[in-house]
DNA sequence: GACTGTCAATGGCTCGACCACTGAGCCAGT
DNA sequence: ACTGGCTCAGTGGTCGAGCCATTGACAGTC
């Protein structure tokens, strides 16, 4: 199944107006020396200036204040919440190059502290989940498959163990590239039994009541999981050329 | 200045209608039984069962792709990339009630991360911005403030000598909501000095190039900014009343 | 001086039109 | 049978004009 048959033929990237101008709002905001609290130009104004509708405009500020980065006040104005990254999305951002290493440093973080959370706020429904996450994926290996539904399953189950809405919703926010990393590691040689093994010690640990057990058994698995696909990655991509924050 | 002389008088929030749109299609994907990959109804369609405009439809269409729910392309439809948390958008989750204790936890999960590995990144550079911010906080203090812009300085520094653009982007999101709690702690009679004393060792840590002494400074830090702030908000507030994740 | 009505500025929303892209189906040429 | 070209319907992308809703300032009134 794969699109590789002619190098370099890659589907070419239309960009949408809106995203453009989301761009141009960006570049406007570092030149202009507009600081937190200022006020935009109004809308007509900017689409004036751009040459574009007032619809494309609205389109890309209402986007900018989703992400928190402008306030728009009707009747008023709009007004810079935000300057730095302005512009730059979580999704944009990984869907750019490989960021495969950062990604992993972030899974740990995150993961790390959500098993330690779920060893004190763990209830036998938690636990239950779990070990249903683990029959799962040992079912998918008995069938010759990866287990990486199992897999996935496992560490959302954690996930809602440690009752913090906020840390969920931010691996949430990094799932898809989660799941890469996922498959890089478990199609390693003789890693899924391996993998049910770290999990199991990560229940242990989670069961026990003792933070400290069950975040080391987690940062333990996911070193493991990093190690290997990290080197992988290492040779490829020139550097982003990316300022920085 | 205080707005509080009627009380129970606060000023009425108005929606606007893409955000009324968001809540109305997440509404839709949970209950239509939509799985990822699927294909939501076309754009006009929407807007004739919805009884709104197109133009409102697309707004909240456009949010929903930069947040990565949904993915559009252009002639063919529009599809549901994610359904866990679908039109949960981060700052929305953060402004509803008082999450100070969730903010937080996810916060000591980046930051001790992230002065782990800035113990092992960090540059001559890194190190310099990090004294910068202390003196200015010192200078702060002096005057008799909180410390508040050197606090800030303080940890970006760190952020930035760990050279991960990922992890960054995670707690930036979360910016707004640990001013809070900087605000919070530094208010706290004495709290400052002790803060002060704190970013040292943070900084002896980082310098020192062993992970583990850096993201324990952190670590013990932070624990010290939890401890006072939670105790203020835990009366408050019956539960929010949301299911599980 | 304090209240009040008015008005210009600015964002919110709608409508209708047209352009651009996609996939499917059909057809002629080979 | 396969290829390439063509058309067409469906669907997203953009535009422009118009009107409504809200805000803040300012002039007028008591």
């Amino acid at each position: 199944m794969g699109t590789s048959a002619y190098p370099g033929l890659r589907p070419v990237a239309r960009s949408r107006l809106y995203e453009d101008l989301g761009e141009r709002l960006s570049q406007f905001v570092r030149e202009s020396g507009l600081a937190v609290g200022d006020r935009f130009p109004p809308e007509r104004e900017l689409a004036r200036l751009l040459a574009v509708s007032r619809t494309s405009i609205r389109q890309a500020l209402v986007v900018l204040q989703a992400q928190g980065f402008v306030e728009i006040r009707h009747g008023e104005g709009i007004y810079l919440r935000r300057a730095r990254g302005f512009g730059e999305s979580l999704p944009k951002l990984l869907e750019r190059r490989r960021r495969l290493p950062e990604v992993l440093e972030a899974r740990e973080a995150l993961e790390v502290k959500l098993a330690e959370l779920a060893a004190i706020r763990r209830t036998r429904a938690d636990l239950g989940a779990m070990r249903a996450a683990l029959r799962m994926m040992e079912n998918e290996i008995g069938e010759g498959k990866l287990g990486l539904e199992g897999d996935a399953a496992f560490h959302h189950a954690i996930a809602v163990a440690a009752r913090n809405t906020v840390l969920v919703r931010l691996i949430d926010e990094m799932a898809e590239a989660i799941e890469e990393t996922r498959i890089e590691s478990l199609s390693e040689p003789g890693r899924p039994p391996r993998s049910l093994a770290a999990h199991r010690r990560i229940i242990a640990g989670i069961e026990s009541g003792i933070p400290e057990k069950a975040s080391q058994a987690m940062r333990a698995h996911l070193r493991v999981v990093a190690d290997v696909s990290l080197l992988r990655w290492q040779p490829s991509e020139p550097a982003d050329g990316e300022a920085g924050v």
